[in-house]
Parts: C-alpha cells; sequence; structure tokens
DNA sequence: ATTATCTATAGATCTATAGATAATGC
DNA sequence: ATTATCTATAGATCTATAGATAATGC
C-alpha cells in the first residue's frame, strides 16, 4: 500500500529520520537506505526533495545543532550543553554528530557551527587577549566532544554508570579554573 | 614487475600502511584497497596474512597504542599524551583513532586500551572513592580524545594555530583542579 | 495537467575468496 | 614441493537517476 500523497508530511518525516540516524550514527554509517526506510518513505523520494545526501545532512542538522546556543544566555552555555550531553538529548547529540562527521558539505555546517559555539564559550573567558580567549573556548568545546564521544563509545565506562550530578560537578569545577585567569 | 618474494616485509609494509592509514582516517573510512596500495602489495596478500579487516587493524594497532602508556611514569603520562597529541605523533594518533573506530574486533582492542589509559590516570586522582576516581580519569581521558578530534576536524581552529605550550598549560591547569579532590 | 510516489537499475565502491603463476628451497 | 605473489571476480553494499504509475486539482 501506498504513501499517503502528502510531500510536507514526508519531506519532515525524512528530516526526522535523518536526525535520528545522523545523531546516531555519524555522517558515514548512516545510509541514505537506513534513512528512507526509518521515515517509511521511498528512497527515491529524498533525492527528489534534497538532490543528495549531504544536503539532506545541511537541511536536517543546522538548525537542530544550533539550538542549544539559542535556549539560555551563554553563561549557563557549559552547564545546558553539557546537561544535554549527559541526557543525550537532540540537540547536543546533532551537534557532535557534526563535529564527528566529515565530508565537503559537512564542512560548511561543522565550520559554521564550530565558530558559533566557539564565539559563544570565548564570551565566558575571564581576559583581555581574544587570541587566548579563543583557544580556552576551544579546549571547552573540545572537553564535550570527548565526553560525548566516550560515552557513545566505551559503553561500559565510568562516564556512563556515574551519576550525572558527580560529572557535572566536576566539569565545571576544572572549567572554571580553565576559564578564569592565570594567577 | 612483482614484488620480491619476502613474506615477513609484506606483512610488515602492510601492517605499516594500515598504521598511517587507521590513524589518519579511522577504521572505517581506511580501506583494503587503500592499504594495500599504500604498502606496494597485493590486496590478495592482505587477506593472506590477516584474514580480514579487523584483523589487520588490530595487529596493526594495539602495540603502538599502548606505547605511552609504557614510555614513563604515570606521573607524567598526561603530559606525555598530550605533548603527543599536539604534535601527532603516532602512539597518540593510533590510540584515538581505536577510540574513534567502531566494529565488532574493535570493540575489543578499545575496550582494552581504554581500560589500560583509565586506570593510569586513575592512579593521579587525589581521592580515596575509587568509583570517583574513575569518573575522573575517564573525564581527562575523554578531554584528550576530544582535543585531539577536534584538531584534526576543524582544520581552522585555534587549537591548530595556538602554541603548544599555551595550550600545554591551559589544560595541565585545569586537569589539576580536575585531580586534586575538591575542597 | 501536475505532481507525489514507486519500480528498477546503473555505476561505483568494498570486503573477501578461488585458483593461477612463478620464485625459492630441498 | 612449498609458498609468496598475482589475476580475476563474486557478492554485498551505496549513492543516485530515469522513467513508469497513480492520485490530486483544475
Amino acid at each position: 500500500m501506498p504513501r499517503p500523497r502528502d510531500s510536507a508530511a514526508t519531506r519532515r518525516a525524512l528530516l526526522g529520520a535523518a536526525r535520528e540516524l545522523f545523531a546516531a550514527q555519524g555522517y558515514e554509517r548512516t545510509t541514505v537506505r537506513a534513512v528512507a526506510e526509518r521515515a517509511g518513505a521511498n528512497q527515491a523520494l529524498l533525492y527528489r526533495y534534497f538532490g543528495n545526501k549531504e544536503t539532506l545532512f545541511a537541511e536536517a542538522v543546522t538548525e537542530q545543532a544550533l539550538a542549544p546556543l539559542a535556549e539560555g544566555p551563554p553563561e549557563t552555555l557549559l552547564e545546558r550543553l553539557l546537561a544535554a550531553t549527559l541526557d543525550d538529548s537532540p540537540g547536543a547529540a546533532m551537534f557532535f554528530s557534526v563535529l564527528r562527521s566529515s565530508g565537503r558539505s559537512a564542512d560548511a555546517v561543522r565550520t559554521r557551527l564550530g565558530t558559533a559555539y566557539s564565539a559563544a564559550f570565548a564570551e565566558l573567558v575571564d581576559t583581555d587577549d581574544t587570541a587566548d580567549a579563543a583557544v580556552r573556548a576551544d579546549l571547552l568545546l573540545a572537553w564535550l566532544l570527548g565526553i560525548a564521544q566516550l560515552r557513545s563509545v566505551l559503553r561500559t565506562a565510568p562516564l556512563l554508570d556515574a551519576d550525572d550530578d558527580v560529572i557535572t560537578a566536576h566539569v565545571l569545577r576544572a572549567a572554571r579554573t580553565l576559564l578564569r585567569d592565570a594567577p
């Protein structure tokens, strides 16, 4: 039995399925076939609506990956992003998926996201040296990326079993040292 | 003109080529075809000597990825691993490649490496609570992983342009806070 | 008539194997 | 005779496209 004729709904379904799979597996391990199947749509429709896999990736991912930035003031960005990382919420998963993924079109998305998050973290650094602030901001970003990745990859790690509050407390404590100007 | 008949040399060449490619690209993006080509060996020989891609991965990677652990006392492990990460030396690249890679056989290698490094870092933590020490050790590991990955992926990032000493100083300062028992 | 959906398949990979060829060692 | 190397290809993907089918809207 064919899918009901509703191009908008089909498009949304494809984007939704793409988001789930790209977030969970990254760009390369996700196949267009799997996306279409998960969306309950024909594979050819994916190409009709998005042209190719990279465009689908960019459209599916960009908005949601930028969401954590807009959901609160920069001062709480670290806490929010850490919390999102620890409970595997879509925004954070999306964001780290982009950072992990490769490919020409993913590059554009990645650069855009990296720049936006770097700039937001750089505001939190307690220094007048903007180059140094950028370094520390990226170190913080790297930490969150590493935490997300280690959790998703080393399934039996302490990072998965530990209480989120414990992890959060440790990271925030060390992050304060990183952001605060050296004595 | 055929390759000289030297099975030991061919095996070594395949392992060497595999190390370079797995370190640079990870497990999945590295093809056996590319490994054989880089080694100047016939693709079929790779299967004769290693049976399959996953076994090649395990043999190529394990020893070198464990090397940084044995090259000095635990107290200097962080400095050494960080230095190796920043100058893209093979040991560190190997190690992070394993952490990124997936696949059934990579799992075994990954678990082994993760356990070994976690344990080494846990010794550095200033606490009697072993579960908490494990969490902090893994947070440190995650940080190094994130730094390595962000550098390899966000090509224009401050993390690449910055002076290694600056990065090292920031990380060590924050890491001391992480390892030291909370006040 | 337009357009959403579907069938079928091209063409380019990738891992892996069967079996031929040719160099070495007894 | 053994064994290292090579040729050739099977079989399973994957992305992407051409063009048929069928439902909607005028």
